[in-house]
RNA sequence: GGCGGCAUCGCCAAGUGGGAAGGCAAAGGACUGCAAAUCCUUCAUCCUCGGUUCAAAUCCGAGUGCCGCCUCCA
C-alpha cells in the first residue's frame, strides 16, 4: 500500500514518493523558546514525530529536524522583562522545552539547529538573494522584494494584489512594496547582533528556517511541517527566500495541523486561552495527551477540555488492561503445546488488525482509524483470554508485540509493556493476608484489605488464574 | 474585502455515491463470595431547504451557525 500525504501545496492527498529511495527528511518548525509550551504548541510536534515514527516503521531512514527559535522580537522582549539576556532566557526554555517534550514521549529530533548558531549560513543566503536581485538594503535593513519572485503566493493561495489591499500592518514607508518582508534587521540600542555585510543586525523571522533546513535537509528536501497558522507568512516568505536563492523547488510535500482550540478558540499566547503541557501533566500521563492529540485527524481543529482528557484517560485504560492482563497470563508456567484452532484464529486476527492500521496510517496518518484498529484487535484478544483452555504463550507474546509496534513504537502510547511493577513489602504481605483470608472465606477481612490497597493505589482483581493486580495510573 | 476550514449518537470521532466504523458515558444480562476485568445485548435516517442519481452523510445549489489566515502565533 502506498502511503498518501494530504499536501497544502496542490491541496490534494498525493502519494509519497521521497526524493532519494528509502529515505526522508522531515523539518518541522519548532518553538520559540521565551516560554513554556502550551497544549496547542504541542499538537504538531506529537503528530509530526507520528509522521516520523510511521515512516521509520514503513522502514524509510528518516532524517528529522526541529529547529529552536532563540532570537526575535519576543526573546528580546521576554528577556527585558526578565532582565535576563536573550542566551540566557533561551538555555533557560530551550531545557524547559526538552521536559515537557520527554513528559509527552516526544523523540529528539536527528539535529534541533539554533538560530544564532546559523547565523553565517543565514548571510550566505542574504548574499545570493542580494546578488540575484532579489533583496535590497535600507540603513542596514535587508528585505525580500515580493514581486519579483513570480511564484508568491502559491502555497497560500494568495495574490499579491489582494494582499496589499488586506494589509493591515502598519506599513514600514521606507520598503519599495508593503508586502515586502525583513530578511535583516538592523540591530537597535542593546540588543544581540552579529556582524553582517550590512552592519550589525540580526536575522529577519522568515529566514533561518530556510537556512537551516536547507543546511541539514538539502536544497530540496521532502517533509516541511507546522501549524496551519504558518502557512501565511511564514511558509510563503520561506518558499520564496529560498526558491528565489536556488532556483529549484524547495520543499516537495507541506503538512499543516489544525489548531487546538479552548472554547472553540484558537489557542493563543496572545489570546491568552493556554493550557500550559507544564500544568496538564501533572494530573494526565503523557500518554494521556497524546492519545487525545491523536483521537482526531490532525487536520481537523480540535477542541481542548478536561472532560476530553478524561475520556482520553478512559480510552486508554482498555487498551493497557490488554496488556495488564496478557502480562499476568505469562506469568504462568502452564501452556498449550500446539497452536489449536483459536490460536490460529487470533493470529489471523492479529494479521489482519496490523493490515487495517497500516492502511488508516497510511492514508494520510488517520490517527482516529488507526486507534479503533487497536480496539478492534484488543476485543478478539480478550476473547481468547476468556476460554478456559490454556494458553498458547507464543500468541499472548505475539499480541504483547502488536501493542508494542503499533501503539508503542508507531503511536508512541502504551509505552509501559517493560516495567515490572514494583512492591514495597507491606503490599506484597497485604495481598498474602488477602490470599489467606479468602481460602478461609473470610470475606469481610478479605474485603477490607482489598479497600486497603485501593486508597494506596494498588487495584486487586482475582481471576481464575489468582489474584491480578495493577496500580492506578501507575507512571 | 481576499483566501480557507468545520457542522455525523449525551460526549469524542471515522466515513467523500450502494452496510452510519471505533472509543467514552449509559442501561440490561453473563461471569464473581462480592467486586474488578472481560464477554453478550441495547443505544444515530449524518445543521436546514432544494437539486442530480436506480441509489447521497457523501456530488451540485441556496441558506444557517461556528472557526481560522491575511498582524506575533504551532
Amino acid at each position: 500500500m502506498a502511503l498518501k500525504i494530504y499536501n497544502t501545496l496542490s491541496r490534494k492527498k498525493e502519494e509519497f514518493i521521497p526524493l532519494k529511495k528509502g529515505e526522508v527528511g522531515i523539518y518541522v518548525c519548532g518553538p520559540t523558546v521565551y516560554n513554556f509550551i502550551h497544549i496547542g504548541n504541542a499538537r504538531p510536534f506529537i503528530i509530526f514525530e507520528v509522521v516520523r515514527r510511521f515512516l521509520k516503521f514503513k522502514g524509510y531512514k528518516v532524517r528529522y529536524i526541529q529547529n529552536l527559535t532563540d532570537i526575535d522580537d519576543k526573546m528580546i522582549n521576554k528577556a527585558r522583562e526578565l532582565n535576563i539576556s536573550v542566551s540566557e532566557l533561551a538555555e533557560k526554555f530551550i531545557q524547559e522545552y526538552f521536559i515537557d517534550a520527554d513528559s509527552l514521549n516526544i523523540e529528539r529530533a536527528d539535529v534541533h539547529p539554533r538560530a544564532t548558531e546559523h547565523i553565517a549560513e543565514i548571510i550566505e543566503l542574504l548574499k545570493g538573494l542580494e546578488e540575484k536581485g532579489y533583496a535590497y538594503e535600507i540603513d542596514g535593513d535587508v528585505f525580500f522584494e515580493v514581486s519579483k519572485f513570480k511564484n508568491y503566493g502559491k502555497l497560500s493561495g494568495q495574490d499579491i494584489e489582494e494582499l496589499k489591499i488586506g494589509a493591515r500592518v502598519e506599513v514600514d514607508e521606507r520598503k519599495r512594496d508593503a508586502i515586502d518582508f525583513a530578511l535583516w534587521k538592523k540591530a537597535k540600542e542593546g540588543e544581540p547582533s552579529w556582524d553582517s555585510p550590512w552592519g550589525k543586525g540580526r536575522p529577519g523571522w522568515h529566514i533561518e528556517c530556510s537556512a537551516m533546513s536547507m543546511k541539514y535537509l538539502g536544497k530540496t528536501f521532502d517533509i516541511h511541517a507546522g501549524g496551519s497558522d504558518l502557512i501565511f507568512p511564514h511558509h510563503e516568505n520561506e518558499i520564496a527566500q529560498s526558491e528565489a536563492n536556488t532556483n529549484q523547488q524547495y520543499v516537495r510535500y507541506w503538512m499543516h495541523n489544525g489548531y487546538l482550540c479552548l472554547n472553540n478558540q484558537k489557542m493563543s499566547k496572545s489570546l491568552g486561552n493556554i493550557m500550559k503541557v507544564r500544568d496538564i501533566i501533572r494530573k494526565y500521563k503523557g500518554e494521556v495527551i497524546r492519545y487525545f492529540i491523536l483521537s482526531a485527524h490532525y487536520r481537523s481543529p480540535l477542541n481542548f477540555s478536561e472532560e476530553q482528557l478524561q475520556q482520553a484517560q478512559n480510552s486508554l485504560q482498555r487498551l493497557n488492561n490488554i496488556i495488564y492482563n496478557v502480562k499476568h497470563l505469562l506469568k504462568q508456567d502452564k501452556f498449550k503445546k500446539f497452536k489449536d484452532k483459536d490460536d490460529e484464529l487470533i493470529l489471523e486476527k492479529r494479521k489482519e488488525g496490523e493490515q487495517q492500521f497500516i492502511k488508516a496510517m497510511d492514508d494520510d496518518f488517520n490517527t482516529p482509524v488507526a486507534l479503533s484498529r487497536l480496539f478492534g484487535f484488543a476485543k478478539d484478544v480478550n476473547i481468547y483470554l476468556n476460554s478456559p483452555s490454556l494458553k498458547n504463550k507464543i500468541i499472548l507474546e505475539e499480541v504483547i508485540k502488536f501493542y508494542q509496534d503499533l501503539a508503542g513504537k508507531v503511536l508512541g502510547i502504551l509505552k509501559d509493556f517493560d516495567k515490572e511493577q514494583s512492591f514495597e513489602q507491606e503490599i506484597k504481605k497485604l495481598i498474602e493476608d488477602r490470599e489467606k483470608a479468602r481460602k478461609e472465606k473470610n470475606w469481610e477481612k478479605s474485603d477490607k484489605i482489598r479497600d486497603e490497597l485501593k486508597r494506596k493505589g494498588v487495584i486487586l482483581e482475582d481471576t481464575t488464574e489468582g489474584v491480578r493486580w495493577k496500580k492506578i495510573n501507575s507512571e
